[in-house]
DNA sequence: ATGACTCATCGCATGAGA
């Protein structure tokens, strides 16, 4: 029998890794995951907490931006070995939305899919651009003979299932036929749905916005995924969300989201 | 149709988020 282990990834959109700071620590302590994917640091490069994660037990690298976007990847006791920092297929790209390393023997991908708000519009257009972009990318990784995950904030719903009310999002970047699609189309490569696949026909979300109560109400959205290439997923044990997470005071607006794997 | 919240920024409002 070849050594197995049994892993836990998370992704976690902080919404602001300064404002969060003490949140994540104390979810870190709790739930001990072995790799994490944060998006939305909203910080420089030099603002990164790096010394109170390592005082945590975690290694990490990040590549962080002034007021926007910012995304880093955590290894529970080891320094994740960067393999890849930005999406191919635009140099002209400098907003910081993905970056990829070896973490515990997985190839992990932490992204900040664009929102793409308004729609239509630029934005909406650089959305589904980098949408292909990712698809290209990800096209790449799949038949790895290597297990690969790609984690992060993919800012797609992906179904009418997948939202509390698909009429209160008819309009928005998130729901349009055109971002499900390239959706669908990275499921046809090969990946694993995995918080779908282990949930099935159970209502599950990740995200709740700040307006209204939704987080107590369970008013939400599936916005926040696990993809695993085939050899990953034939290790999926389990998933869930961490939802007392996102119902603490000064919460994210997302929730912690994560998969127990066997590799 | 709008705005409700929250974060970051040379802020006393604005842009962006989703």
């Amino acid at each position: 029998m070849p050594r197995r282990k049994l892993l836990k990834l998370a992704t976690f959109n902080v919404n602001g890794i300064g404002a969060r700071l003490s949140q994540l620590l104390s979810w870190l302590e709790v739930e001990q995951p072995d790799v994490v994917a944060l998006q939305e640091l909203k910080a420089l490069d030099q603002a990164f907490p790096a010394a109170q994660l390592e005082d945590a037990g975690y290694g990490a690298i990040w590549h962080g931006q002034r007021s926007w976007n910012g995304v880093a990847l955590l290894g529970r006791g080891v320094t994740p070995v960067e393999s890849r920092r930005g999406l191919p297929g635009d140099h002209s790209d400098a907003q910081s939305r993905y970056i990829e390393a070896a973490v515990h023997g997985v190839i992990v991908g932490c992204l900040y899919l664009p929102n793409g708000n308004p729609q239509p519009g630029p934005k909406f257009d650089y959305k589904l651009a980098w949408m292909r972009r990712l698809q290209r990318h990800a096209g790449s990784l799949v038949g790895l003979p290597a297990p690969v995950a790609l984690l992060g904030d993919f800012n797609v719903i992906p179904t009418d299932a997948d939202v509390y009310d698909p009429g209160a999002w008819r309009k928005d970047a998130l729901i349009q036929p055109e971002s499900r699609q390239v959706w669908r189309q990275l499921l046809q490569q090969g990946w694993t749905d995995a918080l779908r696949e282990v949930f099935e026909d159970e209502q599950v979300y990740t995200f709740w916005d700040y307006f209204r109560q939704h987080a107590e109400r369970d008013r939400g959205l599936r916005i926040d995924h696990l993809l695993l290439n085939p050899v990953l997923a034939a290790g999926l044990q389990e998933a869930g969300v961490d939802r007392w997470v996102r119902l603490q005071e000064k919460a994210s607006d997302h929730a912690p989201t994560w998969v127990r794997v066997r590799i």
